[in-house]
DNA sequence: TTGCATCTGGTACCTGGGTACAGGCTTACC
DNA sequence: GGTAAGCCTGTACCCAGGTACCAGATGCAA
């Protein structure tokens, strides 16, 4: 059921990618080298697809690239919890605990500026009541 | 008081800035190309330091530097309010709680895979139990 | 066998916000 | 007027995550 085999055009399709990115993910090292035709062209087992997918769960989830290439990595060589996505998972958050802390400040910052009425921003740098934090 | 002219090097200490930001930013836009000195070297005005807090401040607000010219263009040869402050920044803050719905979401999902105790991304594809999104 | 779609590697380019370096000129201070 | 610091231009490079283009080779069906 699973043994069938895609070329790269076909695998880009069925996942959503562009070709260029199918090469750009081999040598980043997301994607292991294919086996090949005769003449040289990628054929793809078709799991590879899953794989595509959990890359791009992955990057939705926040992980970079070369995050995403270390967690499948530790998958591929069973590395235990220090090194596992248990573990970068709890990283992850903290870091995007961060960043929605960091954007809550600047979201009300923005809501004060609108409800001050600022409409300039060098006049509002001379101004005592201007609530934007010009350092 | 505020007449005094600074050198490149002191407008970039008094701003917190890279010397080299500074050229950045003059070929962006953002800063008026300054006098010269009679040898060729940049003379700034003191309210320079200013200009660069506005511009920081609007960085940390979310606004690109593309957007902060604009934004100092529009409070240059005032323009009304559907190019002012205002405006853009109503506009900002609809992309800024955009972005916070996003990473909530993120967030959630995160939680979810630490407490489901999902440890290999590749497994997880393959088990129907498990919380990741995986298309 | 012809003809078109697809694929190849290599390289260059994109956005955004800078930073680094080289080689030469200017300014400031003693 | 010597010397060290500071500044000049131009160019290249960095991060991330791709995308675009090229000429030439392959794959596949009729």
């Amino acid at each position: 059921m699973t043994g069938s085999v895609l070329r790269s055009g076909q695998l880009a399709d069925a996942a959503g990618v562009n070709q260029q990115t199918l090469r750009y993910y081999e040598r980043r090292g997301l994607l292991d080298s294919p086996q090949r035709s005769p003449g040289g062209h990628r054929l793809y087992p078709s799991e590879t697809v899953t794989l595509l997918r959990v890359i791009k769960t992955a990057q939705r989830l926040g992980f970079t690239l070369n995050e995403v290439a270390d967690l499948l990595d530790a998958g591929r060589h069973g590395g235990r919890s220090d090194t596992g996505l248990q573990a970068r998972a709890r990283e992850k958050l903290i870091e995007v605990e961060q960043r929605l802390t960091d954007l809550t400040v600047i979201r009300d910052t923005l809501r004060d500026a609108i409800s001050a009425g600022c409409d300039d921003l060098v006049a509002c740098a001379d101004s005592a009541c201007c609530p934007l934090p010009l350092r």
